[in-house]
DNA sequence: GTACGTGCAAAATGTTTGCATCATT
DNA sequence: AATGATGCAAACATTTTGCACGTAC
């Protein structure tokens, strides 16, 4: 088991308490919250926190490669500490984020046809370097 | 072919001067412009455009269903009127989207299994109204 | 004529920055 | 001790709002 000291270690973090607790949080965090979100969750427990190191610390986690900033449509950005490939359905209505199951991610990942992306590649004169894959939802109306 | 008076008044929209000349000069818009590049392009040819006329057209065009708006990281977000489902690829280091052709997009749009987006509707409880695929990308080093 | 859109300026929101202080290495 | 992070407030950027006036229906 990796402590979060270690990772942070390892990809050249310091690290500050304020920066474990923001990470731990961020991880232990089923939804995708806003940078303010983030900041309410962590606040509480210390209360000396400020927004601005909260930007400054998820800036840093996603330079380092352990965290991702969400695109949405809504004026506010979201973040992810799971790095794994996976996919995100947003909600219409309230613009809150939620991941697809890692397994049924897999499946649908799995299935993308590697040809199409390197015509795409090479139509495009470019490198993909990523996939991002947001479902738009809204809950099924009926029994839930 | 559909005059844009015909297609507003077809989805009960006002066809009023400046939405008219907005919806043209975005539908002529291969580049996915935010609301601030819109307004620089039609604001030569009508001066007293206000910017504020410009979010407004863009809301309720996308209300409408004659526009979408892309998600984004950055902190702007940027307007497309291409409703047909087409992939996006976005430049990391810009931020600028620039659409991935119709056939290739196609291509890949065919090949996700629907399967698996109905056990992902049954697993979450959810109905999916649409799917937004963004390609991440840098243009390839070496000979463009 | 009425309902709705426009333009303007001001406000609300979200994010970044400069700088003095403080903590980690 | 030196480097870099924090906290604060102010700056900045983007989007929304309120209201008087104008235009489409």
């Amino acid at each position: 088991m990796t402590s979060t000291r270690q990772l942070f270690t390892q990809n050249n973090l310091r690290c500050t308490t304020q920066r474990i607790a923001l990470f731990d949080t961020l991880c232990a965090c089923k939804s995708h919250p806003t940078a303010e979100e983030l900041f309410g969750m962590v606040k509480p427990a210390m209360n000396s926190l400020s927004l601005a190191t909260v930007y400054n610390t998820l800036d840093a986690l996603c330079e380092a490669g352990l965290a991702k900033k969400l695109p949405t449509s809504k004026g506010t950005c979201r973040y992810d500490a799971d790095m794994s490939e996976h996919l995100h359905v947003r909600f219409q209505d309230t613009g809150e984020i939620r991941d697809v199951p890692m397994d049924l991610s897999r499946k649908l990942l799995d299935h993308l046809p590697k040809g199409v992306l390197i015509e795409i590649e090479r139509d495009l004169g470019i490198h993909i370097d990523g996939i991002n894959i947001q479902l738009s939802g809204r809950k099924a109306n009926g029994i839930s």
